[in-house]
DNA sequence: CGGGCTTGGTTCAAGTTTTAAACAAACTTA
DNA sequence: TAAGTTTGTTTAAAACTTGAACCAAGCCCG
């Protein structure tokens, strides 16, 4: 078959999303590790945890939830331990599994800064961005998660009879 | 002052756009990798220089385009060079500026990957978009890389008396 | 029950990237 | 020409990422 090649609107939306998600990460990794120390991924972290049930979280829950393998997010929060901000527990119900928890200290660093971050991602991406925008902005992602998630299992997953196993924490967080 | 927080629908989009940017680009990566042995950074190289009239590019020029440090470009150079696709000359002009020039082994890779890495593209983000979100995500993007861009010499722009210095480059390339 | 498969998580080693600071050479400009 | 800029590279140290291999625990089924 012949390559469908991008419409030259295709290009430019393209070429302005790479540049867009390029700046865009660069200017909050670099916010967070100026005025927090840390790369975006380690808040992210820390950010996921403190809305858990309890402040903790399945280590493959919340690699699932961060999109990173578990041997990346094994790494990440090795290195948080290491500061203090997040403690390894172990799962009651489950023995292999072990619990991420954001520590009082994680908690505090969290708060301290989330106020910088949050006003970077405003400045430089929702005070740019119309209501509308963020809406379509919200629509135009979730369709590509969603498309970009599923592919794994999707092919098959009529063949599997279960849904998903219940995690150890006490109430199902969303998203 | 008080944080301005994020605002539900903004938290959801601002979620929806990390889980979609990780996701995205890990695809991509993937493909690139496998298909054509080499990161996307690197392909976004050789397909800026394969463009650029002559198919040359000063450093600066292409770190710019790139929106990534020309260190970082200095590094991704040397790689791509090392492997053949890509040469480096001096320009005539400014004898400090170098060149990054695509070989015609580069220009051969190149176009053996793309089109894998269109379809990529094209099954992962476009397939999945109208062509009213097409239009919708460039704005969005060109908006925020514009914030970004500026921010640098934005605040004191006014004082410097030039513009911009010509590139060796015979003609302007676009974005 | 007892293999055999799956899942959860870590370890390990090897590579790859990234960063930042420091430089030298080439321009510019006053 | 001297001071200041811009270009591009070098360098060394970190940081990160990957993938395969592993182990332990849980599950399934005859």
């Amino acid at each position: 078959m012949t390559t469908r090649w991008l419409t030259p609107e295709e290009q430019r939306a393209w070429r302005a999303y790479m540049a867009a998600s390029r700046l865009l990460e660069d200017a909050i990794d670099r916010q967070l590790q100026q005025e927090g120390g840390m790369p975006h991924l380690f808040y992210s972290v820390l950010a996921y945890l403190s809305e858990a049930p309890d402040r903790r979280l399945r280590m493959t829950d919340l690699a699932e939830r961060l999109k990173i393998t578990r041997s990346r997010l094994t790494y990440v929060v090795t290195r948080l331990e290491r500061d203090g901000l997040v403690r390894r527990e172990n799962c009651r119900w489950d023995k292999r599994s072990s619990l991420a928890m954001l520590t009082d200290e994680g908690v505090a660093v969290l708060e301290r800064t989330a106020p910088g971050h949050v006003e970077t991602v405003r400045s430089t991406l929702f005070d740019r961005l119309t209501p509308e925008q963020v809406g379509q902005l919200e629509e135009i992602c979730t369709g590509i998660a969603r498309g970009l998630q599923g592919e794994d299992d999707a092919s098959g997953a009529e063949d599997v009879p279960w849904r998903r196993r219940s995690s150890c924490s006490s109430s199902p967080a969303s998203s």
